[in-house]
DNA sequence: TTTAGCACTCTCACTTCGAGAGTGCTAATT
DNA sequence: AATTAGCACTCTCGAAGTGAGAGTGCTAAA
């Protein structure tokens, strides 16, 4: 099982450059005049015949041109793909844009999301940071009426979690304040094991709220990513293999589906080394319904603080490259917003070490 | 011009109903046979023609059965359609399901995209409730680090807005407590022009504090809808009229498109009497992107606190009657969990009273 | 090892054609 | 006067047929 010969490589290289571009199968003397070769087609014919028989590419029918298997990507993407950055002007403009709404995640989520779908021509999807343990950093209670409370959870790096209590009994707005005070001080910077075991330092009111804050935040802890945001699902349709089948439908139906997209994630994340950029084509097998699409996926953020993930959706046919760029590119970003915001906001607070008691 | 006669809109509703079904032109002989006419097909080859030349049936070509046209679409909805009621059944699950997650409204949100989706099988929105005039309830200030201050504004009605703010020096978190609540204290239950005209009660960093308080709650204001959430896009993609042309990706991508979805919310909202229905039929000659699309829309909430929108959007050919009506249930059901948690909330503080100074 | 030449295969666009669906009109019927 | 049977006419749609062209694999020569 010898590898592939350094011409066998640049023409299957050459032939997913043509089949991205074209979305016809690639014929080898079409191959020969576009990229002006110095050989002639039955040359290349032949060098065809042999990624053929090794399962890079396949006809659709006995004299058509090639198309690349998934087999083919997949080397592709693994060995020939060069790193290509984006151009010096667009990095500049992207950046800038984020640094002009600082400090707000949700907008750069939302953000995030619209240039990864821009910049790919492919449908995006972006997940809000998201600490692996949530940890306390302020608590608010405030009256509505009556027993009615409405519990405001502030998580070390901003996260906001809201939730409407009802007490046993009314409890004056000054109660409250007081308790949420008292509350905030103990468990400062804690996750929610710790608060859970230092919980019998209260009593009273100021227990039930306790649980009540446990409560939200192992229900934070449970959730695999944040909120998951989407766009450029159009543009996945406008693609040629889609726009009669309804292949289509099937893939975006997977990202209206809360569950099938945090079992992707999960699934991926697991298996993720930071920074890196995993590539997925064709469902590897597990998602029925990607079977045509390839989906690249990045993540970002504070190793240990918080992180989120971050992707693209296209079509098999995608252009790795540039969605590999913008993927990176954006990570890195991502990262650094991220950080800069939040990490030395939670090394404020080493870990075990209650302030003033 | 006469009106129709009785039996021409009983054809017309029946040929309505039969190409929403089947999606193909609607012949007479069918007609006949379907619903075991009383009369010949030739009779209702007459009256078919009458409804032709009135403009509200058209044929594809020579010698097809019949299509509904825009004006046949809007005759149906405005005079003949009988309104239906979901299922008792159906109704009292989705308001279980609703009261089960008490308070939540963002869950609220997406439960009613997707019920709206799913009961109607076509794409849905829902916008989160929007006070016309944001009224602040709560202030807090949390000191991250340095310099940096992380804002939270509870605004009446529960609606939480978060804000970094870098001030000059460093304070202490003390100190911002305690000009939070004095902030609080003052303002609470103003709109911002109110605050605006009180902003003399408070000097230094307090008034630097309103200041951004200010700036957020106009901004707040300023924005014409909360924010959307979708579902069932792609319930509009598995109508056959869509699997092969690019219609609804234009169509969708002005779901995408948050600009366009402000303009039609706007717009809409606008000219609409609260409690009603709107159906808006191949784009009104407004939209281009809808020609071939219905909307059918509604509000909700309690006036003069908080409203939103909510509707779905479907072909043309979509079943009016259930649209209406699960936009109709729906409707009601976010009314009164709105006003239940929101109405005696606003009304404890009746606007220009004080409390305790 | 590369390449020219060629026979062979398969697709695709185009045309033809007949069946069938559905209409509109006319004349007969109620 | 309204309804209906009968019928000629129109148009679509799918099937079948066809030729051009694209592209291959193979063979033999360079």
């Amino acid at each position: 099982m010898n590898d592939l010969t350094e011409r066998q490589k640049f023409i299957l290289t050459l032939v997913i450059h043509e089949y991205i571009r074209t979305a016809t199968p690639v014929a080898s003397q079409h191959l020969v005049a576009r990229y002006k070769l110095d050989m002639s087609s039955a040359t290349v014919r032949n060098e065809l015949a042999v990624l053929t028989e090794r399962g890079y590419l396949r006809q659709p029918h006995t004299s058509a041109g090639r198309v690349p298997t998934e087999e083919g990507y997949r080397y592709f993407v693994s060995r020939l793909i060069q790193a290509t950055e984006l151009p010096d002007s667009t990095r500049r403009m992207i950046s800038h844009q984020f640094y002009q709404m600082r400090y707000d995640v949700e907008q750069w989520m939302r953000l995030a999301a619209s240039i990864l779908a821009h910049q790919s021509r492919a449908a995006s999807l972006v997940t809000a940071p998201h600490p692996e343990k949530a940890r306390l950093k302020h608590l608010e209670l405030i009256a509505t009426r009556g027993r009615q409370v409405l519990m405001v959870l502030v998580m070390v790096g901003g996260e906001i979690h809201q939730r409407i209590l009802i007490l046993s009994e009314p409890v004056g707005q000054d109660q409250l304040s007081q308790a949420a005070h008292h509350i905030t001080t103990l468990y400062q910077g804690k996750d929610a094991e710790q608060i859970r075991t230092l919980r019998s330092l209260v009593e009273g009111l100021e227990a039930d709220v306790v649980e009540w804050v446990l409560e939200e935040m192992e229900q934070v802890d449970s959730v695999v990513a944040g909120e998951v945001y989407l766009d450029g699902l159009t543009n996945v349709l406008s693609e040629p293999e889609f726009t009669a089948s309804d292949e289509a439908r099937r893939a975006l139906k997977l990202l209206e589906e809360p569950t099938l997209l945090q079992d992707l994630l999960a699934r991926t994340v697991l298996t993720h080394t930071p920074g890196g950029i995993q590539v997925l084509i064709g469902g590897e097998g597990t998602w029925e319904e990607l079977r045509q699409c390839s989906i690249v996926l990045g993540s970002y953020g504070a190793p240990g603080v918080a992180v989120g993930t971050l992707g693209v959706l296209g079509p098999m046919r995608m252009s790795y490259g540039r969605a590999i760029s913008v993927v990176r590119f954006m990570s890195n970003l991502l990262s650094d917003l991220v950080t800069e915001t939040l990490m030395d906001d939670s090394a404020i607070k080493p870990e075990g070490e209650v302030s003033h008691e």
